[in-house]
DNA sequence: CCGATATTTCAGAAAAATCTGAAAGTTCGG
DNA sequence: CCGAACTTTCAGATTTTTCTGAAATATCGG
């Protein structure tokens, strides 16, 4: 491997992380290089500064492409291809929660659909089917979570997370300004309408 | 495998998922028999349902100890292990976020941290770090952001999910409001916390 | 169409992970 | 302290994943 110490460092911790997120080591890597470099890289760069084969590069940025997660571009008078990352880092994140998603999500999701649909034939099955309604009924509603906040932009996602847990703060101020839908909350011990 | 088809098309599905996230297919597949289950089991039993050696389950559920994502309980006159998933599934949901946070996020950050005390010693070391700092930032962010919510009571999460992308009109009246007061600065490594 | 340049494919090699059975370890009542 | 009932450990077998080199495929300017 041929790189300056500090991106070596993080170039294998990509790589070792990668196992952990659903790619190989080597995609890991390539990821981690592209992030770094200033300019976009074409498949013998990456092989020159990672020391793998140039078949294995092929085939891990073929996969980074179904991850969307690089973008192809080319330079006048060369017939290389040349990858990047993108510039923008919320973008990188939004395209890997997209992705996760699409990946783990949705088949669980739809999986769990089938099971729900099923008549259970024992005591067993019936209790099987009611936490797999459970897990069904939650991930369905991050499921929707995540399709209303990831058309938030990111400014004010960021604006979002720097309010943090005060945020239940103006939830409260949300109830009584019904912002809410449907459900009403219980109020609290208020002095102001005593009965009894 | 000994189980109602219905179990086990979720006991495979997890199996195959517990590869995406981080743990092998037994250990997966235990979980899913566990989360289903309407009592505890001991390890003989999951040897039963799986149809994998004694050996292999015992490993599978150290590594789910290991994760926080079973409890061990006895019963009377009963000398072997019972395990079970936690009734709560929010609570599950929880220990999974922290437990991914302490694997993924915090070596990362820590490496990045690392990263960024060095000094470049080139232009495109100088680029490299500059990204390095780009992606601490954010997952400085966002740690601090779970931090954050993840003390709020289930029931309000809830509610703040269903509220989705509605929330961006709140916190247009929290603009108003002024409810976003300067945040306070998280402490240094400190081992003496005070009392929130 | 040719030859040069570039990329992809893929069968088998290499490496990594998972799983197993046997043996060792632990804990208990008596 | 013993033996029965359980659990854990671990070296090697098995399986799965990853990686490579060689061959095949594609694309371009001339």
């Amino acid at each position: 491997m041929n790189l300056p110490p500090l991106v070596q460092t993080f170039v294998l911790h990509f790589g070792e992380m990668g196992g952990r997120w659903g790619v190989n080591r080597t995609v890991g890597q390539i990821y981690a290089v592209l992030f770094v470099s200033p300019q976009p890289l074409n498949a013998d760069e990456i092989v020159e500064a990672l020391g793998v084969s140039r078949s294995n590069v092929s085939m891990g940025l073929k996969e980074l492409q179904a991850w969307n997660l690089v973008r192809l571009q080319h330079k006048p008078n060369d017939r290389r291809d040349y990858y990047s990352a993108p510039e923008d880092i919320w973008q990188i994140v939004r395209t890997l929660v997209e992705e996760r998603k699409k990946r783990e999500i949705d088949p669980t999701l739809s999986m769990l659909r089938e099971a729900l649909m099923a008549r259970p034939e024992s005591e067993l099955e019936r209790h099987a089917q009611e936490r797999m309604r459970e897990m069904h009924d939650l991930m369905d509603m991050m499921s929707d979570w995540y399709d209303d906040i990831r058309r938030i932009e990111t400014e004010r996602l960021v604006q979002l997370m720097k309010l943090g847990s005060r945020i239940t703060r103006v939830l409260e101020a949300a109830d009584r300004l019904n912002f809410m839908s449907p459900r009403k909350k219980k109020p609290e011990a208020d002095d102001a309408p005593s009965e009894s």
